[in-house]
DNA sequence: GCAAAAGTGTTAGAAGTACACCCATGA
DNA sequence: TCATGGGTGTACTTCTAACACTTTTGC
């Protein structure tokens, strides 16, 4: 499922990884695609798809999946976990994506089972790289749910969703893996917002970081906003862990 | 990674799934290992594995899961949950292992990426219907500590306990399926106490599933103990469910 | 009657929820 | 001076945690 050469032997032309990538952007979630052009029939068309490709033979799939983002986005050291196989044998069941994937393969394909990773990034750190010269675009997760992505990756994606969820709740500190260095309260309060889903009482809120230690208030303000400049938070990973280990013995 | 033959084609010789079920026999969590029986430098040896085997062409992952663990244990209909893809190039690393799977499975075997999945059960189920024919043994976690098991079983279910114990907090019900369907306070209380690894006070307990009403108190009491008779509870799926809809919206 | 496990209530502190107004800034 | 979003406190409710004795039963 990729675009680039490859120079090793392939494990086999039946496993595969797909990487989910997702940003904040101090509003909406949004997922990082790549664009795919194919033809079939003797039309073209145009549509985008999840970052992946299949493994190596002497390669780990956490391994892979490092590879695989860097070649298809150049994104470098990026935390990726795993969070679910995918191995319906109707993911293939699109003549287009088995077209699209064997020319770019240049092999026979049947059936694949791909193992999804995601990943959570500072939104501005893949986009100042020049995105465009990998054909990858950041997309809303509101605007997708218009678009039909390749193979099953729609579902691939909903099921990050619902994991984030979860992961979150176990590890807050994935949350500060999708904000810049500096945040204010109010991009926190709008990421907690957008990934359960429901709305934060402000004064709560406030309340609730305050006593939270590891979100460090600093001295440092917004600059030329046309309202109350809002106070910059850094999130200390350090102070977070020793919290962490006390509250779970 | 099975005894028994293909009548199918596989889908390949790189992808499988492996079982870790477990049961609860009032006191500990347990697991439902095969025996192995191999041969090595001439001597014999023998050991334990997961049920688990490579999966057929046109299979679903999860179908593949539910007909290997009927073919290796007898069970039907037991609720699986794929939890975690294992696919670190060197869980083959063991040429025993390698050895044992091509006599197995009659042809060379390489690179293994396995899909493990999770199922909790009554362990009565399993126990009635002769699990003596399928080589098969509960094994409690406690014992489990001084066994090496084939390929990178041992990691599987450590990974799988801690899958567990997230999984429950979000679906309560999931414990009860360890449970018999009578079962009292204190069975119910040790089984959270043995997941989440800590005491839990006996009368905050009672307090706290006289407010879950999907915990029902039955007229029944146990018999012939030579202490005061606990009272039987059963689990009200239904009245779990409307519970959950409302708290979640 | 004694050993063994079952069952029962109260209180204090922590955490969560609901709610409305003033503040700082640029245009 | 006004429009915009930032920031603050109090009262109430709910959840959690600590803690010790009486009840029932078989032997």
């Amino acid at each position: 499922m990729q675009n680039t050469l490859h120079n090793q032997p392939l494990a086999n032309n039946h496993i595969s990884v797909d990487c989910v990538v997702l940003g904040f952007d101090g509003e909406q979630l949004k997922v990082l695609l790549l664009k795919r052009m194919g033809e079939e029939h003797g039309e073209v068309f145009h549509d985008m798809k999840l970052p992946g490709s299949l493994i190596y033979m002497d390669e780990d799939l956490d391994e892979a999946a490092a590879r695989v983002l860097n070649e298809l986005t150049g994104m470098k050291n990026v935390n990726l976990v795993q969070f679910k196989a995918f191995g319906s044998n109707n993911r293939t069941k699109d003549p287009k994506d088995v077209h699209w994937l064997e020319r770019a393969m240049k092999q026979k394909v049947e059936r694949i089972v791909t193992v999804a990773y995601l990943s959570l990034i500072k939104i501005d750190r893949a986009l100042g790289k020049g995105l465009e010269d990998y054909q990858a675009r950041w997309v809303s997760l509101h605007e997708l749910q218009s678009l039909t992505l390749a193979f099953d990756h729609n579902l691939i994606i909903r099921e990050a969703l619902t994991y984030v969820r979860q992961h979150v709740e176990f590890n807050q500190s994935a949350l500060f893996d999708l904000l810049p260095r500096k945040f204010t309260a109010a991009q926190l309060r709008s990421l907690y917002e957008v990934i359960y889903g429901r709305r934060i009482d402000v004064r709560n809120f406030h309340k609730k970081i305050a006593m939270m230690e590891y979100i460090v208030p600093l001295e440092e303000k917004e600059q030329g906003v046309a309202h109350r400049a809002a106070r910059y938070y850094r999130f200390d990973k350090k102070l977070y862990n020793k919290q962490r280990v006390k509250r779970n013995g």
